[in-house]
DNA sequence: TCAAAAGTGTTCTAACTACACCCATGG
DNA sequence: CCATGGGTGTAGTTAGAACACTTTTGA
């Protein structure tokens, strides 16, 4: 029967042939002073950075693992993610420069390690508010850092890309979904909110056609105060509406 | 220097905590009868339907992956595919089924064997033109069939559930970028390719509206030439301007 | 008192919706 | 000859773009 003798195979081999690691790569975003910025690791012993990453459990989903690793990298329990692709050129890593960040540590690593393997990684976007990150290094990197993101260069492997394709994939949702809540803090002007939509969409924005557009999707509360201590006319603040931003999140604007 | 004991760790112990399995399941929509129909498998001595699915190779894409089984099932060789979602719950499947699909054909498995862990898999769509697809079952399945969308039902795992976010991604794509001409053979009439647009979006258009906005995407070419031997008035038929049509898939409508 | 940013309203245009009449064809 | 579906045009509505003046405040 030739079907039994192909599942036999596939039982006996597939393993070796078939058998891909999976890893997960973040893109952090923060808005602050005006700017986007992205979290970055400085690489062990070389000039090379990379976004935050890890590794998937057994016993967890991919969400689970990239909410963990990023728990780690931020300090921050609750975190927005949305995932939004899968980066898998057997090309995508480079063995030798794999394997030098572990013999730059000391540590010796065969040429068949699992660790030095292609991985699938899968990408996800994060939007965080910047305030309440503390940043924390691990194991493959010796710091941590908040980068502009047009300084945004010099990454390993193919983190370029993923970087790109998160920002393709937070402007499209921008475009038909609330974002600014996980970006902004609590109480915020509509000039700051509208930074950050400029910030986020690479173009200048018209101040009164945004601010009723806003206004029109009913999630923002006018607050009866104004930011303190600012040059000129003091803007009013507002906050989010919880439960209809949450609302708009998931039935789209 | 604690690092270095933690990168040892992961490199002797990674294998064991993180290795995750990866597959591809990919959601074939095919539209016949004024039907949106979806191709499935029927698995190996059992009740349940699977879509096609498989995994991916050492050397290749995860694109390439799905390219190379999707041809498999389907006998095409240059297949529409898009990837919408990873699906990763550590119960989506179930060992004790997985592995009586294989004691039922005879073939002993341990209950350590890759083929019963945890596998990530990897949601593709993929749009086919009906008639030129040959379905052929693979070695976990009996026979592979077209299905309408709405008998879609009875699927192994967690296939209900990508089969319906294949659904949403698929109406989304139909949103801000054409769709059809993988989907419709190469001439077409208006009223064919509004069904299409019908069925996939499940709610009916305006004939006359529906007509300007296509043609306004100047992405139809209309031809010398009517449906014959149809009942009533002959429509006209189209086919896409290639050229167009691929810079609307590029760059949105 | 002036420069710079905030707050607000109107007009124009383009896109979308709703809707009606005539035409061609097979039964 | 009539029922059915195809082909086309128009008016009304709505969302978005463009744009200017007044108000507030710190320097």
């Amino acid at each position: 029967m030739p079907s039994e003798v192909a599942l036999k195979h596939f039982v006996l081999n597939g393993g070796k042939e078939f058998l891909s690691h999976i890893s997960i790569d973040s893109v952090v975003f923060g808005f602050h002073d005006n700017q986007l910025k992205v979290l970055l690791l400085k690489m062990n012993s070389s000039e090379f950075w990379g976004l935050p990453g890890g590794f998937v459990r057994k016993e967890e989903t991919v969400e689970q693992a990239a909410m963990r690793i990023l728990k780690e990298r931020t300090g921050i329990e609750e975190i927005f993610l949305h995932q939004f692709g899968v980066f898998s050129d057997p090309a995508r890593s480079n063995p030798f420069l794999q394997r030098k960040m572990f013999t730059d540590k000391g540590v010796e690593i065969d040429e068949g390690n699992w660790a030095l393997q292609r991985f699938i990684s899968i990408g996800f976007f994060a939007l965080v508010e910047f305030s309440q990150v503390i940043p924390k290094s691990d194991i493959f990197s010796d710091e941590c850092f908040w980068v502009n993101l047009e300084d945004a260069n010099n990454l390993m492997m193919d983190h370029e890309t993923i970087l790109g394709k998160a920002l393709d994939a937070l402007r499209l949702q921008l475009s038909y979904q609330p974002v600014g809540y996980n970006l902004l803090p609590e109480k915020f002007t509509m000039p700051e909110l509208q930074r950050l939509y400029e910030t986020i969409l690479g173009h200048p924005l018209d101040r009164r056609n945004f601010q009723r557009k806003m206004l029109s999707y009913n999630i923002l509360i006018k607050l009866n105060e104004r930011r303190e201590g600012v040059a000129h006319k003091a803007p009013s603040l507002f906050k989010f509406d919880l439960e209809r931003y949450s609302q708009a999140l998931k039935e789209g604007l």
